[in-house]
DNA sequence: AACCTTGGCAACCGCAATATG
DNA sequence: GCATATTGCGGTTGCCAAGGT
């Protein structure tokens, strides 16, 4: 079966998405649902292929999206799962809530690889090699063909913050010296069930405050105020909505 | 300071599976 | 049952920031 890619059609934009279009996207995936994501791109007002928008929805744009840093027992739990599995990432995303098949897969080739792979290099006390470093094998070669390089010790407790470069991007006037003014100890965890509750429940009062912070932001619908807030909720800045929220509005903005 | 290399991540591409008419 | 459309998945690429020389 031959169909020419659908993202060929002149005029579709590719490349990273503007808070503009996070915004469109979002607005109309809250609204009206992707009952059909080749149709979407119109509909929302998106000069992109509907392949993209369901990518970067569900990648990126989902409220139940878990960012930030990995914790040992994610990583643990990958390493397991892959062991098992092997490069089924959906499948093994499936086991962590709020991760994404290619989150996962991004870490596993940058930092769970690398740690097997020196855990290959590590005979135990009886001079044996380990048998979880047998799964990395293959994947010790990167996509140039070279053998990837061996990290040092510090290298996988402190995995990259893209908080930080993303936050950047994005004008929500929040300063990266505020952020580290506060830690993620000081605000209770929100889970799934926060955002949940927050965007489907007529009753909830997160919900509620939607019309409210539209009307505050000038924006024509809740579903407007939810896409700017949500440029918010890159790793590390779940605290903050939840700041902007129990302030009651829009006062911190 | 300028240039080069490396690492991390978002996004794209192509194929397979599934749904629909 | 077949053709086509759509969705899902895994591999790969390209950009950018950080670190090294």
């Amino acid at each position: 079966m031959v169909r020419a890619p659908c993202c060929d059609k002149v005029g579709l934009k590719k490349g990273p998405w503007t808070t503009q279009e996070d915004q469109n996207l979002t607005a109309y995936v809250l609204q009206h649902g992707h009952g059909n994501w080749r149709a979407l791109p119109k509909q929302a007002g998106l000069l992109r292929c509907g392949k993209s928008c369901r990518l970067r929805w569900i990648n990126y744009l989902r409220p139940d999206i878990k960012r930030g840093n990995f914790s040992r027992e994610e990583e643990d739990t990958i390493i397991e799962l892959h062991e098992k599995l092997g490069n089924k990432w959906s499948a093994i995303a499936a086991s962590l809530p709020g991760r994404t098949d290619n989150e996962i897969k991004n870490v596993w080739h940058t930092h769970l690889k690398k740690r097997l792979t020196k855990k290959l290099a590590t005979p135990d006390s009886k001079g044996h090699f380990t048998a979880a470093a047998s799964t990395c094998d293959s994947d010790s070669f990167n996509s140039s063909g070279k053998m990837s390089p061996q990290p040092s010790s510090s290298e996988f407790s402190s995995f990259t913050d893209s908080s930080t470069r993303t936050m950047e991007t994005h004008s929500t006037g929040v300063k990266n010296e505020q952020m580290e003014e506060y830690s993620t100890e000081s605000f209770p965890e929100i889970d799934e069930s926060f955002w949940s509750d927050a965007l489907s429940s007529d009753n909830s009062s997160m919900a509620s405050d939607f019309p409210a912070v539209a009307d505050e932001l000038q924006l024509q619908t809740p579903e407007l105020a939810y896409g700017q807030i949500s440029n918010m909720m890159d790793d590390g800045m779940e605290f903050w909505y939840d700041v902007f929220i129990r302030a009651g509005g829009l006062q911190e903005l």
